[in-house]
RNA sequence: GCCCCUGUAGCUUAAUGGAUAAAGUAGCGCUCUUCUAAGGCGUUGAUGUGGGUUCGAUUCCUACCAGGGGCACCA
């Protein structure tokens, strides 16, 4: 990568000059006055060696000209302002960019890296239809997964279905104790083929709304049979599984995000007695009232808990167990694990216990947190029963683009179901590009008006870029161009979108490192809205010679190229045409 | 009470300690006989407050203010 070979030059000269290096930063300027990397390293320096950061800057400047001569990928470093030293690319450098991307097309930025990475993300509560609580960990798990499986990864994923525990007790009391009270066997059945997630939650919400002590105790009991493989408990989970995995399959089939393994809670059900007495024999678990608590040295994270007073095993045991069963099943380099932001400490607890237990050793164990959406209010609550249901906004999302479409001028073209595709394409991708293109660690506001824009920074606005590129391409009968640097002046906006693309690698680099998807959002949008300024001023097809026109189309070939490999990483689809 | 996170334009958001804090949206103008106007151009407008570190702070430290989350029998 040119930042790489950038830093080197960069390091070489301090060696060279007998400057003690440390970590060299290198950023792109704002001002393109500044060129396409500066580096502050001058300034870092002057402050170490008592000299002047203009003169270090010269000095380090004047050693990388000197070996500028053999590389051909920088036209001439400049020291400017109070010691910045300023790179400056050079044309052959964009056009080798070009031409690479239109060689390597959507293998364009991949990478090469051999290691292997679970990633758990998605997972539902099942019993509860899927709320829009459970879109951020699907759509940027599903990136972290797409960002790390084009670096060249070995990419695991991992659907972690909440179907134990405590809630289902609820449920299952629910359905026992009201819903199938005093009925046939007959009625029972009738019952239960019809029941709907939505009734689930109902039975859910209600057990809620109005609880007395006896309810709670008989939930608790409910769940104690399903651990104890009661028939009739088990049954009933069954049923409450299969029509919830329904629902699930419903969802992400119009996501269109497919997840490796659905490895749900319950499959540790028979694996956490083993948790349990490994801390017991490592003297790592101790009693508390009743209960078998983990507590950390030095109390550098609260106490947690492996078992409860009535010796029922909690989330925490689980995801021990899960811990256990993932490194010995896949022996990962890392896990990541993509949930809301509430779960910080729980994880943090996990960690540190799977390291103290020895079930992680060198592995890396990330938590990636993402914020809630929230009311203007505050918190959404499926006890109150204030969730909104995905579905709802998904079907909404896609009637609204079918409207635009309807009105929109430059779909006339279109048979009724190319129309059709390209309202679940932008309904879809708003929804996503919305969520994702927020920072994950803040809280998203739930707005109607918002997530269903179809204007400005919007999934539509990358799609209509693409699909107008496409319209250019499609007219131009674009043959394989041996192209020709001489003779062409490019114009700002022309120099704009070279001096783009090719940090493509590096935004997806960075993405995948901080697994923040936003970051592929803010640059393919900035691209685009680069691509609309180039396209209002700079005629393609009409350009005033044949050159031109050639430099333009390739320049038009290889954005369209690199939106829709953006767009790809996020999951987002890029029709043709719109 | 203790711990963690977040405060940027009317609203929703960007910005690895750097050069003039960047967009979208809403408002007001302008722009289709010209490759898709779901577009483009112009214009108004912001770092919660007080200290500190630094050549340089939205970013780091500290106090305060405001909001959110967590702190053993929910997950």
């Amino acid at each position: 990568m040119i930042k790489e070979e950038i830093k080197n030059l960069v390091r070489q000269a301090c060696l060279k000059l007998g400057f003690p290096v440390e970590e060299i930063v290198l950023e792109h300027p704002e001002n393109v006055e500044h060129g396409d990397y500066s580096t502050n390293v001058a300034l870092v320096l002057a402050k170490q060696l008592g000299k002047k950061p203009r003169e270090v800057a010269e000095n380090i400047a004047k050693t990388i000209n000197y070996k500028l001569r053999t590389v051909n990928s920088i036209e001439k470093v400049e020291v400017a302002g109070p010691g910045f030293i300023n790179f400056f690319l050079s044309k052959e450098y964009f056009f080798d960019v070009l031409s690479s991307i239109l060689k390597k097309k959507g293998k364009y930025g991949a990478g090469s890296e051999k290691k292997k990475i679970i990633v758990e993300y998605s997972s539902p509560n099942i019993a509860k239809p899927f709320g829009i609580g459970h879109l951020r960990s699907t759509l940027i798990g599903q990136a972290i997964y797409n960002l790390y499986t084009f670096l060249g990864y070995k990419t695991i994923g991992i659907n972690y279905p909440g179907d134990w525990g405590t809630p289902h007790g609820k449920i299952l009391y629910q359905l026992k104790e009201k819903l199938l009270k005093g009925k046939t066997e007959k009625e029972k059945k009738e019952i239960l083929d019809k029941i709907t997630v939505q009734d689930l939650e109902s039975l859910y919400v209600a057990f809620h709304q109005n609880t007395t002590l006896q309810m709670e105790e008989g939930a608790r009991l409910w769940f104690k049979k399903l651990e104890q493989k009661d028939t009739e408990a088990r049954s009933l989970w069954e049923k409450m599984r299969e029509v919830s995995f329904r629902e699930f399959e419903r969802i992400y089939s119009l996501l269109n995000v497919k997840i490796d393994h659905v490895i749900g809670e319950s499959f540790f059900e028979d694996k956490m007695e083993v948790v349990v007495e490994d801390f017991k024999k490592k003297g790592l678990a101790q009693e508390s009232q009743g209960a078998l608590i983990v507590s950390f040295p030095n109390e550098i994270l609260p106490p947690a808990m492996l078992l409860k007073s009535d010796g029922a095993t909690t989330y925490f045991t689980r995801d021990l167990a899960n811990m256990e069963y993932r490194i010995s099943k896949w022996k990962p380099d890392a896990i990541v694990i993509e949930t809301g932001v509430e779960q910080t400490l729980h994880f943090q607890q996990v960690f540190l216990a799977s390291k103290l237990i020895g079930y992680a050793k060198d592995e890396e164990l990330v938590h990636a947190f993402h914020g809630l959406y929230r009311t203007k209010e505050g918190k959404f609550s499926t006890r109150k029963g204030q969730t909104i249901h995905l579905e709802d906004v998904l079907r909404e999302a896609i009637k609204k683009a079918h409207e635009i479409i309807e009105q929109s001028e430059t779909v006339r073209g279109l048979s009724e179901q190319e129309k059709a595709e390209v309202a679940k394409a932008v309904g879809i991708g708003g929804i996503k590009y919305n969520d994702l293109s927020q920072h994950p660690s803040g809280d998203i506001v739930f707005d109607w008006g918002k997530i269903l824009n179809l204007k400005g920074n919007s999934a539509p606005y990358l799609q209509y870029t693409y699909a107008r590129c496409k319209s250019i391409l499609r007219k131009s009968k674009l043959n394989p161009i041996k192209f020709k640097l001489n003779g062409v002046k490019s114009s700002p906006e022309e120099m704009a979108l070279l001096r783009l693309l090719y940090r493509f690698e590096e935004v997806v680099q960075e993405a995948a490192e901080k697994f923040s998807p936003n970051l592929v959002c803010n640059f393919v949008f900035d691209l685009a809205q680069r691509y609309n300024l180039f396209y209002n001023t700079n005629p393609v097809l009409k350009a005033e010679t044949k050159e031109l026109k050639d430099f333009r189309l390739l320049l038009t070939a290889a954005v369209a190229q690199i939106i829709k490999n953006g767009l790809s990483l996020l999951g987002i689809a890029a029709p043709e045409r719109m």
